[in-house]
DNA sequence: TCCATATTTCCAGACTTATAGAATTATTGT
DNA sequence: ACAATAATTCTATAAGTCTGGAAATATGGA
């Protein structure tokens, strides 16, 4: 990932109505949701929340469908994956001490894959 | 973690100079680097940079400290920590199938405490 | 006190972003 | 073709950011 990419996507959730709605389709996920039920339910005009997906859609943070005459949004969690594992290299290159905690306190949350037995 | 704070943060870090800076800073963990450095390392003039250092500071990102004539610049990396938290809880909760490639991706540069035998 | 060093604050100009009204485009149904 | 729905683009305004020259502030040494 080259760090330009990176700057398009931190700018691009550096913005309270973007954050809730990245957060709002990584919620919906994998339905996603059209652009006028987005902006109806954060409560922005349209053409405003239109602008703000449009910023998220270029940093490919999310990415539109159309479906009939609306136009679904989905999160692309893959790319955010890739963004923040750049930041936790950046951070973590030689550094374990900082990524260890981190890793520990994510883990109870997506444990490793694991066959069922406990 | 607030979200204002997040906001701060990814705000912070969304310009192509601070985000060198911040790396800078934390490749230079735990000695730090005094601002008129900073400055001559990224070549920027002095007072350009005092506004980026100021933003970072502001954000959370990174401390101050007087010593003698210079002001050494140092990595607050449980701050950046707990952004990064936030961000990946924030994506991660209920979605183990995001975090897990991410950890597995991490593990290998900050492998989890262990007794020393291997 | 006077000077040099290190950094910040003040200020202004150029540029970018956020917002939303009005107009436009695309799709579907009658 | 016409109307209704869904979303975007056009446009303008207000607000914020980035940059760096000039001035100001802090520190330490002679």
């Amino acid at each position: 990932m080259e760090s330009e990419a990176v700057i398009l996507a931190l700018a691009a959730l550096a913005q309270s109505t973007r954050l809730d709605v990245f957060r709002l389709l990584v919620s919906r996920e994998p339905t996603g949701v059209p652009a006028g039920e987005i902006a109806r339910e954060l409560a922005v005009p349209a053409n405003t929340m239109s602008a703000h997906l449009s910023v998220l859609t270029r940093a490919g943070l999310v990415r539109p469908e159309r479906r009939s005459r609306s136009i679904i949004y989905r999160a692309d969690l893959e790319h955010f994956r890739s963004v923040a594992t750049f930041l936790l290299k950046d951070c973590c290159g030689g550094r374990p001490e900082v990524c260890a905690p981190l890793i520990a306190d994510l883990t109870p949350c997506c444990p490793p894959k694991e066959p069922a037995h406990g």
